[in-house]
DNA sequence: CGTATAATTGAGATTAGTCAATAACTGTGG
DNA sequence: CCACAGTTATTGACTAATCTCAATTATACG
């Protein structure tokens, strides 16, 4: 749920890269380095192996979307046209395979059956993607954060003993993700922390301390048919 | 743009029927009458021919969410896992082509090529969600309904001509797409009629007076890059 | 025609945004 | 290792937008 690349978990993205004979790469990139900008082929696709990388768009009007935070296993650039939509840069020293669009479709084009696994990683995209608009249509500024930060717990393998999460990105960029300006991001990081709920770790950290209320808080649970 | 089933106008959805051998069949539904349930197999998916389809999910908490309005062309429950995670009804009097799932994987299979189209179309999709949820995250209420009058005109056929478009859905089903309450979605249609940007005909149309300004109050531009 | 439903309008409450000031971090050079 | 400068985050006071609740009007349908 709630972000726009494609978590590959169970689907297995570098199957792709297996299967179109190893031609895929590995490419480091240094915190804020770029990784493609809007309007670059997509001759490539990328799956993060390391680190953490953020995705976004800058509008005319100056606005800025962060469409996703990528995490390791995570895929970009995934269903693009011509060119890219969007600028993509990472927030910490990374490391991601680089995976040629062609490679795919002639792999795609080899073994029928991975027809099966691209609707799945459709699927997958889609389905997040929907999550994240019902999260934008209908949730409050707490229940969003509240939202946010499971779902980087949830993202983070070192974070799910430790109950500790690390923040690579600023409260802006949280905020462009959101929807929400940064001021509303840091009240809203005091009330959860007044509540009890979660204790920040200086500026790039938060520890959860009730996780049972932080998922209730984040809840738009689904109906009870 | 704006919502989150295929449009498939240029990418021949129907193509899988075709290529299925023609296994899919029509349904005609009544007005109000249901397509299937949240938690149904998804053992077909749907395309509609005629009318309009409302997809929708409801919350625990009594929060409703309209996923999309599909018109004519319209694919409906591509990407889903094994259950549909929505229900879906017709505002309508409308007919769809049912397409057995089975019957389209076995054409990926046969015909290698339709992956691409697959790809196509998912990309197609992801893309509609992304502009869905920047709108839904950036833009005010009178911007949201500008750009839902604009995207009605681009779909209704009969309206691209006579300017005029029919809402065969209630204000209540625009506010729960457009993440409004119907009070604030009847207060903006007020004052773009003040604005003698469109008109009311009845409750259940629009005519759309100045195409321009209404562009211009929708419009939420690309970058420069 | 009358009743039920849907839509509009108004007044007040709530939420998030804006602008401004202060505080906390980060990294650099002395 | 510390001080400083620049950036980032927090907090406060106020404003603007949308929501809520309530009343009224319009529409649809038996």
């Amino acid at each position: 749920m709630l972000h726009s690349v494609i978590e590959t978990e169970n689907l297995s993205a570098s199957s792709f890269a297996m299967a179109s004979g190893g031609e895929s790469n590995i490419r480091t990139l240094q915190a804020h380095e770029a990784l493609f900008y809007e309007g670059d082929d997509t001759a490539n696709l990328y799956e993060v192996i390391e680190g953490v990388v953020r995705v976004y768009k800058i509008f005319a009007d100056g606005r800025r979307q962060v469409i996703s935070f990528a995490y390791p296993g995570d895929l970009i650039g995934f269903g693009q046209a011509e060119t890219f939509r969007f600028d993509c840069d990472a927030l910490t020293r990374a490391r991601v395979r680089v995976i040629p669009q062609n490679s795919l479709l002639r792999a795609v084009r080899e073994r029928p059956e991975l027809g099966e696994k691209i609707l799945a990683i459709a699927a997958n995209q889609v389905n997040s993607m929907q999550d994240l608009s019902i999260m934008l249509c209908r949730k409050s500024a707490i229940e969003r954060l509240a939202s946010f930060l499971i779902y980087l717990v949830r993202r983070s393998p070192e974070s799910m003993a430790s109950s500790q999460v690390s923040l690579p990105m600023t409260r802006a960029d949280i905020a462009d993700y959101l929807g929400l300006t940064i001021e509303t991001v840091s009240r809203n990081f005091t009330k959860l922390r007044t509540m009890g709920i979660i204790a920040l770790v200086g500026t790039g950290a938060v520890q959860v301390r009730d996780m049972n209320r932080l998922r209730q808080l984040s809840e738009c649970e689904d109906s009870i048919h």
